[in-house]
DNA sequence: AGTTTATATCTAACCGGTTACATATTAATA
DNA sequence: TATTAATATGTAACCGGTTAGATATAAACT
């Protein structure tokens, strides 16, 4: 592999105007220009970033860090975060902790080690500790999907709360009477407040009942598991708000398997919007949440910080949206 | 941040030795590694991978290039890869190509620049010519589920051609008449394979119609597309095999789109038994390709091209399984 | 003509590790 | 006791870039 010496030899240079003529920055004569990429193509040369960073103290590269990437919501942050780096000249490593906390802070000291520039977390079991002692290492960190109230750490996320709060709302608006909650983890901020939201309006409309709240774990499965423990408790329920569009779909899954039928027995709602939950049969409700809008946003945030663009390190919440479709309909006899 | 030197000048030692003690490697009396040990925690030391990777001559990371990360298959891939990966030291960078070639050349530069110590390739847009490159340069590759007849490179995929058969098969069993294929991109080999499969089998048992193939692109969105075409094609058709999972869900969707149902008006078979296939409703019967097992086994391959220990350059055919379930159920009236 | 400014290039230190080689001490063996 | 081997540690070069500062020439300005 051919280094920066041997193109400064063969082009008859220093490596200094080898460098200025990489880095198109400098003064450089046009002629030892040419003469200069002239002998970069002949060897073929490609400038390591490992070098590279050692001198310059930035490594271009950022870590996203996970909980899941088997869960959809997961892939569409990562898709819209690598498109949005790479525009600015940077490459991302992707840490999927499986939830998992040791394999997390496994990933945070090799991440150290690589002295990347930033870090993005949307990760569950991350804790505000950790979060605190990459900032005190200087790392640029910013949350997405969480919140960390009392600490200084720039947060994005959706109205969680409020959302819920449509869901509820339109259940009941299509004229359901008894709603259950899937909830995520309830450790979990997201989760917490769209439980909150849950419990609110179905407090405010006096149809709330404690039990009606059953976690799901964010997963498919869970939202199976937890609409079979619902159900089983409540058979008249005729309602669900899942924390997530996965735990939807995994309830819906466990009423048709319970040879109960969305819309027609109970309705469903999710949340996030995931691409899945527009193509299920039936195509599922749910809130919207600008995943692609809030990851770029995040990006956004974290160049700053990496450029040393000093900005208030607090939370924002992106407006959501009701998508009513099928699994929420109201059919005509019931009208 | 503390440097190998400040460690020596706590510690009282060279560099030399902080250095062996942290890769416990050669001789360290064990009073001298104690006191290293508590200088280096004393600054809160963490060895810096950009200098040991200039030195050393090796990055520890390797690269996953796949297609499409929003298609479920990746991330299944992507999860085995990374897991598996991290128990060896090394870490991955995850790159989407978002199946646009320039984006993957791109990103292929750049990885030659972050001089990473080899490349998985699960992507459809790469051209032979540019593994020959990578290879030429030194950097290990292994492919999955593609091959490149002809060329020396480490290529591991199922049994492509055959699970296409059984598909096929299985719904010659259950009673179809008549059967679509919606096919991948025909340019890419896993695809050319399911559809030869296809034909092999339709041929052998004279229901064979070369319009009852049409690309699905390999997307829930293609295989709706696809689906709709066929059906005003031919709409006698009973079955339907489709050359992937999401593809066999986007035809499900559409066909109950258009008041028809699975299975009692159409069959359909999927391939790869990607989670949701068993999530879906109805459950999509598919061919079952050992994707975590395939994965496992291509990075073991790329860490012996990595460790210089040499293998053979040959492809590898992993066995398919037919899972039947509901989308291809036969029902009691039909029997 | 003398001074300033813009242009062009080079030398060498530096980034933070690894490691070959030299050196010193102690233990084992002849 | 002399010699060899094992243990312990240090020095300094090296990996391949970046960049501050030195130097030199040509052009522009007093």
């Amino acid at each position: 592999m051919a280094t920066i010496r041997d193109v400064s030899k063969l082009a008859g240079v220093s490596v200094a105007t080898v460098s200025r003529v990489i880095n198109k920055n400098g003064y450089v004569n046009e002629t030892t220009k040419n003469s200069v990429l002239n002998a970069i193509k002949a060897l073929n040369y490609k400038p390591s970033s490992i070098a590279r960073s050692l001198a310059g103290m930035k490594t271009s590269t950022i870590a996203l860090l996970v909980s899941d990437i088997l869960n959809p919501f997961f892939p569409e942050i990562s898709h819209a975060i690598e498109s949005e780096a790479i525009k600015q000249g940077y490459s991302v490593i992707l840490c999927n902790s499986d939830n998992n906390a040791e394999k997390e802070a496994e990933y945070i000291k090799i991440l150290k080690e690589k002295r990347i520039d930033g870090i993005m977390i949307a990760s569950y079991t991350i804790q505000a500790e950790q979060i605190k002692k990459l900032q005190e290492e200087g790392i640029p960190v910013v949350v997405l999907d969480r919140e960390f109230p009392g600490h200084n750490v720039l947060t994005l996320m959706c109205k969680n709360r409020e959302g819920a709060s449509m869901a509820v709302q339109h259940l009941i608006d299509q004229g359901c009477k008894k709603i259950g909650h899937i909830s995520g983890p309830l450790d979990v901020y997201a989760a917490r407040e769209r439980a909150i939201g849950y419990e609110e309006v179905t407090n405010k409309n006096n149809i709330y009942t404690p039990g009606l709240i059953v976690p799901g774990g964010f997963s498919i499965d869970g939202g199976y598991r937890a609409l079979l423990e619902l159900y089983a408790k409540y058979p008249d329920i005729d309602g669900v708000f899942a924390g997530n569009d996965l735990m939807g779909i995994g309830a819906i899954k466990a009423l048709y398997d319970s040879n109960l039928y969305v819309p027609k027995n109970i309705k469903v709602i999710g949340f996030d919007d995931i691409d899945l939950s527009k193509t299920f049969m039936p195509e599922l409700s749910t809130i919207k949440q600008p995943i692609y809008e809030m990851s770029k946003m995040a990006l956004h945030y974290l160049m700053k910080q990496i450029n040393n663009e000093d900005i208030v390190l607090t939370s924002y919440a992106y407006e959501v949206e009701l998508l009513p479709r099928e699994s929420t309909k109201k059919l005509e006899k019931e009208a």
